[in-house]
DNA sequence: ATTCATGCAAAGCATTTGCACATAA
DNA sequence: TTATGTGCAAATGCTTTGCATGAAT
């Protein structure tokens, strides 16, 4: 596994095995928010042992617990997973699903929201921008 | 069943029957975005014959097609349903899993977001902003 | 030795679907 | 009578879990 991947791991509190690297590697190559499914298919191959979908699961929660990933939900029934966890947003294609990164830059000069919600007596921790549109 | 119900299922082209009906009046009359198992606990006896789930289901679905009410995602694994459709965003709390209304009003003058989404080829036809945090 | 990760299969939920029956226009 | 809604049970899809095995400290 690539030295990169192991300090991320490390760094994160995440004992690095063969099965979490090559999860968490595809995870940083792509930009498709990927199911767990999806994950599981196009890293099941890419081991001289063998991967479950149960061992893709419970390394996707622990990614998700440490920090290393966001677990991204915009749609019903199933979880998306995205390794850039920097401040971003999402778009949400209607017809296909695809679920795309929308830099803050994107969507200009947005003040910080902070609604004092309730009278104040409800915390704030952050905020998710889904944009929901289709390809012209 | 009460008649301004009767009329906004009419009005929304949906067939009102008993069923339909009791499911519309308790989304309206509650704010708690629940659950489609919620929403059957809640109904199941407030009808003089049966209800099943499998109704609910294919109830809340039709609703939501034909504009009655909203889905609500917040969590991966289950819907939310809502039926408050006039424009408003909604808060997460962390510990519960409850979800709150924040009324446009909540977050001041927020600008109308229109990214120049992947340099125009995505057309944005709404977006829901999703606050996370916890009581104080 | 002890702790922790993996794999398999089974179990668990949320949701959908096929089909027969009921209801209403 | 034609179309549509409902109910039941079975099926489906996604995810979690129990348990035995295996690897690492």
């Amino acid at each position: 596994m690539s030295y990169e991947i192991e300090q991320l791991l490390n760094k994160h509190g995440v004992k690095p095995t063969p099965q979490r690297a090559v999860i968490a590697e595809y995870l940083m190559s792509t930009m498709s928010h990927p199911t767990a499914d999806e994950v599981f298919q196009a890293v099941e191959n890419k081991l001289p042992v063998s991967l479950s979908r149960a061992t893709v699961y419970n390394t996707l929660n622990t990614l998700v617990e440490k920090g290393v990933i966001r677990e991204v939900v915009t749609e019903a029934g199933k979880a998306r997973y995205d390794a850039n966890i920097s401040d971003h947003h999402h778009f949400v294609d209607l017809e296909t699903g695809q679920v795309m990164d929308v830099p803050l830059e994107e969507i200009g000069n947005l003040p910080i929201i902070q609604p004092k919600f309730m009278d104040g007596s409800f915390e704030v921790q952050n905020f998710q921008i889904t944009f929901f549109g289709k390809r012209k």
